[in-house]
DNA sequence: CGTTAATATGCAATTTTTTGCATATTTTAT
DNA sequence: ATAAAATATGCAAAAAATTGCATATTAACG
């Protein structure tokens, strides 16, 4: 399980309230890492217990209290040593793909709408991505350096819609010479 | 859930056991779903309980029994509509990307062994694909039209793959020039 | 001014997945 | 011949993720 790394990774430069942490995962691991709220919020709980995050109360007037957890030094070493350990395989569950598979059952129609739905929303993914790396062009040589690596993960996105996009044109095409 | 669709659309062509199932998960299915053995026998007893697949006893001497699982009515009628349905957006968790997102902490040969050791799996996972696709190729018209839709989503494991490696040289050449 | 949407936090129940175990046969290697 | 590995099936406990609910504030819209 690496919810809890993620989000030590997160922790690791900056403390943050739950509420951080989901605009962090949104903002700067949403392509490769996906976390709802809840998760988020339970996780925080369980890490606390295990005494590899603490937290101070941010007591707002009126406004519900803030948790803002920071890294325990039992935390960093946790995170280290996940760091150094090779990763086990990503899971693949892809049901577009298992829908493709047992296409034959259905509507071509309805592959076709069903992939053009999909190729909207990874239009969009890309073309957001591509901004970010326009912005990251701009910066200052230091800039750069220190966002390097995150900038491999945009990369990653980059390369992995791009091929998306292409592998639903073959679909696409395919498709429509079908009727 | 969808792991109850992807066995449906196995058993919707050929009756199986859960062992025999698990060989086509990972045959056909398995670049783009992975299924454990565990969760496969626990989901086609629910399934059964459902009454979405039935079974028949195959009393083999000496061997334990194989239940041999059918697709029901209701079986195919569910996977139909789930079918038309839309599918969820993929949900993806792709840890090598926090490690690489968060590889400031980390040494950069430990953070490159890593990558070499995927690429392994990938460059291995590639050419099993490519494999397949040239078998494809020298199918009769027949057959691969038969066959169509399940190479579109080879393409998809093998256009991935590419993307893969393509972005693997890219952080490889970075950490690299990096000492 | 009131309604709706967005921001912000969290609990509890359910579902799903993972992990660890258990068992028995057949095939392969030494 | 014997041990080890692969084949084949399954249960049960634990961990993790999802779904549904609950609440309160602030911002935006008409």
């Amino acid at each position: 399980m690496s919810l809890k790394h993620a989000i030590m990774v997160l922790l690791e430069t900056e403390a943050g309230s739950g509420y951080d942490l989901l605009k962090r995962f949104k903002q700067r691991l949403g392509f490769f890492w996906q976390a709802s709220h809840q998760q988020i919020y339970q996780q925080l709980k369980v890490m606390h217990q295990a005494g590899l995050i603490d937290y101070s109360v941010d007591n707002q007037q009126g406004k519900p209290d803030r948790k803002i957890y920071v890294m325990t030094e039992a935390g960093h070493k946790e995170l280290i040593s996940w760091l150094n350990q090779a990763c086990k395989p990503q899971k693949i569950n892809d049901s577009l793909l298992v829908k493709l598979y047992g296409g034959h059952l259905l509507d071509t129609a309805v592959l076709l709408e069903e992939i053009q739905a999909h190729r909207e929303q990874h239009n969009k993914a890309l073309s957001i991505m591509l901004e970010i790396e326009q912005q990251y062009q701009t910066l200052s040589d230091l800039e750069r350096s220190k966002l390097a690596l995150p900038f491999l993960t945009l990369r990653r996105g980059i390369l992995g819609e791009k091929a998306w996009l292409a592998w639903a044109d073959e679909v696409e095409i395919f498709l429509m010479t079908q009727n």
